[in-house]
DNA sequence: CTAAAATGAATGACCGTTCATTCAAAGTCA
DNA sequence: TGACTTTGAATGAACGGTCATTCATTTTAG
């Protein structure tokens, strides 16, 4: 994760201090962004929830801006250590299987939870403005695509006729996914992720209908 | 739209000239938030890009805060003013006349361009910061989603044993509609409106097999 | 003892807001 | 209609507060 200190066994109690203090920056920055926006979002309110001193996110950061950044790739990695975890856990697995278990790593609230979507939200929005967090934000630059992509052509059997269905579904599943965690961000508490992965999965289902398993009747509540 | 004044022919030139000055108010903060974020969107910078004198965002709207409402405020009206104009321009249709027109409307150049999108985006991220913005960026609350209910439901004839299924449909067309808006957000260049306008059409039919004309095949470029 | 980490008061830039002043249009009356 | 008064929109310099950053000093681990 952290190109710098990879291993805490190796650190002396000075080192391990200084990544801990690390840590505890980003941490309350997002809480900062939560709470308050990226706008309020401040040094001092960073300094106050951190219990850090004020100087502290220049000796370690240099800028605000250098943090805020380096919040932006901590989310990202987050969220791919998360599905890769996911892809790892299910690899050996049919097509489908590997799909449901990419669905729900993509609804888990290891991910999806108030505070991480939005901070998610927060960079998003300034993707014009600050193009150097683009790159952390978007789901097309991301490798979760690609993992997509390869469930679908399983689904297929690789066949390149049809690798056209499977490049449609894949952006559509992703602009689903993506909804979805637009709908949770604004109304977290009714949301309901077990109807947001069956929505997920049905949508995949109906783009290859022959290639999963017959396919059982919308379970409704 | 504006409660204060309705008809510009009852004006006289003094009010004329506030409600045009009110506009480039508006029109300056979105465009300021779209180029420099929220964050960057000052007073200073929106009277620079307005022409008017910085006193004038006090004049108008007492506060710096009560314009950036106003902005969200006018971004839904457009938002909804234009979906409501396709509803009423194809209200004699068959329901996927309609839906097909409904779907056009949110996917249209009018409300689905960098700048406004930028703006929802800048918007949508501060919900829990600033709560008096969520209602105007909550795809939940609008009477878009009523809307898009009535259409599954005259798919279904309205037969009450399927209305869970309308719903659904409902929530699961919205969050693909979100998506479509993320995706062209964070990459304008790469968007295919077509290609999203499809891929929903595809999947509202995927609800509602038995109810559209016979599915054609995806008709894939 | 040495060197790096941590501190936080000091600094200057920039923020939103205020308000005395200017200016032009609307209203009034002969 | 033309001269004068009233009204309120518009201005922008000035103000106090807050921002991120700096750096001389203190603390602490090696």
């Amino acid at each position: 994760m952290d190109e710098l200190v990879d291993a805490d066994e190796v650190l002396n109690a000075r080192d391990r201090g200084k990544k801990r203090h690390r840590r505890q920056l980003l941490d309350a920055t997002s809480e900062a962004i939560y709470l308050y926006g990226v706008r309020g979002a401040t040094i001092d309110k960073i300094h106050e929830i951190s219990g850090l001193s004020r100087g502290m996110i220049s000796l370690h950061f240099q800028s605000k801006e250098n943090l805020l950044k380096a919040v932006a790739k901590d989310l990202a990695d987050e969220y791919t250590q998360n599905w890769q975890e996911s892809v790892i856990a299910s690899h050996e697995g049919e097509p489908v299987e590997r799909l449901n278990s990419l669905i729900a790593a993509d609804l888990s609230p290891a991910v999806l939870n108030e505070r991480n979507i939005a901070i998610w939200f927060s960079f998003r929005a300034e993707v014009n403005s600050h193009p150097e967090y683009r790159h952390y934000v978007n789901s097309r630059d991301s490798e979760f695509r690609v993992a997509l992509l390869g469930i679908f052509r399983g689904l297929i059997s690789d066949d390149p006729d049809r690798d056209a269905e499977a490049k449609l579904a894949t952006n559509t599943l992703t602009a689903l996914l993506e909804g979805m965690w637009t709908d949770f961000h604004l109304n977290p508490k009714n949301f309901d992720r077990d109807e947001a992965q069956r929505a997920c999965l049905y949508v995949a289902r109906s783009f290859f209908p022959d290639n999963f398993e017959p396919q059982p009747p919308l379970d409704i509540q």
